[in-house]
DNA sequence: AAGTAAATTTTTTTT
DNA sequence: AAATTTACTT
């Protein structure tokens, strides 16, 4: 088989070992997709193994469909009666679903609908508010974060409340909520994610014939990116290879990071203990990078102490040093890099770049800045197309038309677009719906089919508004009706639920720019819905692909700058990358900087970013950095600190944090001079940068006092805004203010609380009696005050 | 009931 | 700074 020829011998073993376990520990670059790829194709065309028996799991909708890509274009001209199922765990476990959750015997039914985030976060909310919880003590965001957590480590609702009953007040009300928001779903015949795999497992153990069933269907097993799987998915596919024991994991303990998805990197480093048998093939050869990225990569990655030490080689060139630069704030970094990529282009057409970051909400200074320079851009995440409105609420009336005890489906259309059905008739009819225990949807019958005048609480009016909307619902369900059962193509049903419910007429009525570009979407979902009219596809796995692409997928391979996250640009590759907002509190993300295990994460999730990339690698950091529309002082990551500085070579404009970490300490660099303090960069340079030592807090202190003493630096308009620098003079000028506490608690001083203790002066708002504090109190975090209750002192 | 103004919150990372 | 939620007006 000439595929076999291109591959080295390692890879040629994992390929061709087609029995039994195997464990390969993959790094980056060493082309493990490749592997998985090939050893598809080979099962199929030289172990004669039916395509329908193999299954890989990866676990985005990105990399399922890349494998695809790929296997079908190694098997081109071969005639297959079927195709092997390269999927993601979610869709897996909703393929398995589909067909039998009524053997679990739960209550659900196979049509049972998904509910994303957004709609787990609403049943959250209406259960911290049935407890009686204020939800500012008891976030949705955070209780779903618990929950999640719980369910993916395997625990059930009793252990979580087992785990947590005791321990404090607000654990308790999370089991309490944690409970009411299992019926809730159970009731709306309702899954969430977590649930997809949690029920799957369930199904798997609870009944051996279908377990038996999935064992033979499925006789080989690959699992893609290994080390992100924790307890859950482990547990699902130890069911599926329970029989044949035919299953290939790959992976790379480098690269765990779905830790905060309870990815338990034991399972990669246990597999051999869980399959004794195991074969276990090491693929270390790097065809990607030049030798510096890798040195570069190595050298963060050693700072891990929870590390397997294992070093990749590359045949490849050294290649050019790592490109530094060191912006003044962000603005100049994104021009920074729009002026690079510009240049790139001119130079060497071809090669595609990307630009990696921590978090999404990073990506906009860089759209903007490439805008202004007119390059094109593809951006990966952020705002899927099926999370617009719009679209959400289309395929909320399919998903209602197809389970009306979907009870967040239809809160979400039964006044859109507006039918005269406002506040005061929902909480009626949430409230009967709550005090018989029954769906929206069974209440809303019961309201109309009561005579005029007769139902309680509900108005006429709001009864006929009611019995019109109960119409358009079973209008759409019988065109669905059609529809499930593969009849009807599903765009005739898509445009139905466009239509006949009136949302297009009400956004034709609008007519605005806004209305008609909504349209526009709609008509693009008609589109996307019409892939389904030709095939198999009917309108259910429509509805599911919706919910389960949050289309970090569909992103352009052709397009020649690409913005994503760092977890999303995981088993990509680029010529050039460009890994920007290198600063502490950014990367590594504040929220993991106190926790070594979640540092560790970030240096991995470092790792991976910088092995993205084959011949250059760009890093950036600014100096200033807007948080929630203040900007404030930001310092170097330390991962910087943790590159082989002589690898580095510094594109920075004057003096840098590089050039004084290097030793040519310059009194022109405030940031570097303040830094130095207590220590000398030549005895202990390691530690300089640690983000501990001259922490936020002080940081943000020292960029006050230089404002203040004067440094006229883009002022801004002296409206009744806070007083700041120069406009300070006149708010104390002003007769009111000259309280003598108000005396010099301006932004930068710090002060006493007679409960918080010390804070630092963030914000100054108002006048007079109204003058309004921002204070950090360490380890109280942000407060808004009343300066003229606050009680303050200065300190 | 619906639209608008004001206040409040938001930032990890993904299915 | 932007998006979402709440409060207020018509």
């Amino acid at each position: 088989m000439d595929i076999l020829d291109s591959l080295n011998p390692p890879q040629k073993e994992a390929v061709q070992t087609t029995e039994g376990p195997v464990l390969i520990l993959a790094g980056a670059g060493s082309g493990k997709t490749r592997v998985i790829t090939v050893r598809i194709a080979y099962l199929i065309s030289e172990k004669q193994v039916e395509p329908y028996n193999i299954l890989a799991v990866t676990f985005t909708n990105k990399a399922a469909g890349e494998m695809r890509d790929r296997v079908r274009k190694l098997l081109e001209g071969q005639q297959l009666r079927s195709a092997p199922l390269i999927s993601t765990f979610h869709s897996l476990c909703v393929r398995i679903l589909r067909q039998d959750i009524e053997h679990l015997e739960e209550g659900y039914t196979k049509s049972f609908t998904i509910y994303d985030t957004d709609d787990s976060l609403k049943v959250i909310k209406a259960c911290v508010k049935d407890i009686g919880m204020d939800e500012k003590s008891l976030g949705a965001r955070q209780v779903l974060n618990a929950i999640s957590g719980s369910k993916n480590k395997g625990e059930d609702v009793e252990m979580f409340a087992s785990r947590v009953e005791y321990t404090d007040e607000k654990r308790a009300a999370m089991a309490r909520v944690f409970k009411m928001y299992e019926e809730r779903l159970n009731r709306a015949n309702a899954l969430d994610f977590d649930d997809l795999m949690i029920k799957t497992v369930r199904l798997l153990r609870s009944t051996p014939e279908i377990r038996d069933k999935y064992n033979n269907r499925f006789k080989y097993v690959m699992i893609d990116e290994y080390q992100d799987t924790n307890a859950l998915q482990f547990a699902l596919i130890n069911y599926l290879t329970e029989k044949q024991q035919n299953i290939c994991v790959v992976g790379d303990d480098a690269q765990s990071i779905y830790g905060f998805r309870q990815a338990d990197i034991r399972n990669i480093l246990e597999f051999e203990m869980h399959f004794p048998n195991a074969k276990v093939i090491l693929l270390e050869q790097n065809y990607r990078s030049t030798q510096t990225i890798l040195d570069v990569a190595h050298a963060i990655i050693e700072n891990n102490v929870k590390q397997k030490k294992k070093k990749l080689w590359t045949a490849n060139d050294g290649g050019d040093k790592i490109f530094y630069f060191q912006a003044y704030n962000g603005d100049e970094e994104a021009r920074f890099v729009a002026a690079r990529i510009e240049e790139h282009r001119r130079r060497n057409s071809g090669d595609k770049l990307a630009i990696l970051y921590r978090t999404n909400a990073q990506s906009r200074v860089f759209e903007e800045a490439l805008r202004r320079q007119r390059i094109d851009y593809n951006i990966v995440g952020g705002f899927s197309f099926y999370e617009r409105a719009e679209v959400k609420d289309i395929i909320a009336y399919l998903k209602l038309a197809l389970n009306p005890f979907d009870d967040i489906a239809l809160l979400r259309v039964i006044n859109t677009p507006a039918r005269g059905l406002g506040k005061t008739t929902l909480d009626e009819v949430q409230a009967t719906a709550k005090e018989a225990r029954v769906s929206l949807w069974e209440t809303i019958a019961k309201f109309t089919s009561i005579e005029i005048g007769v139902a309680p609480g509900i108005a006429p009016r709001a009864r006929e508004a009611l019995h019109k909307f109960k119409s358009v619902v079973e209008g759409l369900q019988e065109k669905t009706g059609a529809a499930a059962g593969s009849d009807k193509p599903v765009s005739e049903v898509v445009i139905a639920a466009i239509e006949d419910t009136g949302y297009a007429n009400a956004l034709r009525a609008e007519n605005t720019d806004e209305a008609l570009g909504r349209l526009e979407n709609l008509e693009e979902l008609v589109n996307a819905a019409a892939e389904y009219d030709k095939d198999e596809g009917n309108l259910r796995d429509f509805i599911d692909h919706a919910a389960l692409s949050s289309d970090t997928d569909k992103y352009d391979r052709s397009a020649q700058v690409t913005m994503m996250t760092v977890h999303s640009a995981k088993g990509l590759e680029f010529p050039v990358v460009f890994l920007v907002g290198l600063e502490d509190g950014i990367f590594p993300h504040s929220r993991s900087i106190n926790d070594p295990n979640e540092l560790e994460e970030e240096r991995r999730l470092a790792y991976v970013a910088i092995t993205r990339a084959e011949k250059m690698l760009y890093v950036t950091h600014s100096m200033r950095r807007r948080v929630y529309g203040d900007e404030m002082a930001a310092e170097p990551s330390q991962f910087l600190n943790e590159m082989p500085l002589e690898l580095i070579e510094d594109l920075s404009r004057g003096s840098s944090w590089l050039s004084f970490a290097r030793g040519g300490v310059r009194q022109t660099n405030k940031y570097a001079a303040s830094a130095l303090r207590g220590e000398t960069a030549r005895e202990k340079p390691k530690n300089l940068y640690t983000g501990k030592t001259y922490n936020s807090t002080d940081a943000i202190a020292e960029f006050f006092k230089n404002k203040a003493g004067g440094a006229p630096e883009r002022l801004k308009p002296a409206e009744p805004g806070p007083p700041r620098g120069f406009n300070k003079l006149k708010a104390q000028a002003s007769p009111k203010s000259s309280t003598p506490a108000s005396e010099g608690i301006t932004p930068g001083a710090h002060v006493r609380h007679p409960k918080y203790g010390k804070g630092l002066v963030l914000r100054r708002e108002g006048t007079g009696d109204n003058v309004k504090l921002t204070v950090s109190f360490p380890g109280f975090g942000q407060k808004k005050l009343i300066e003229k209750f606050a009680n303050l002192e200065k300190a």
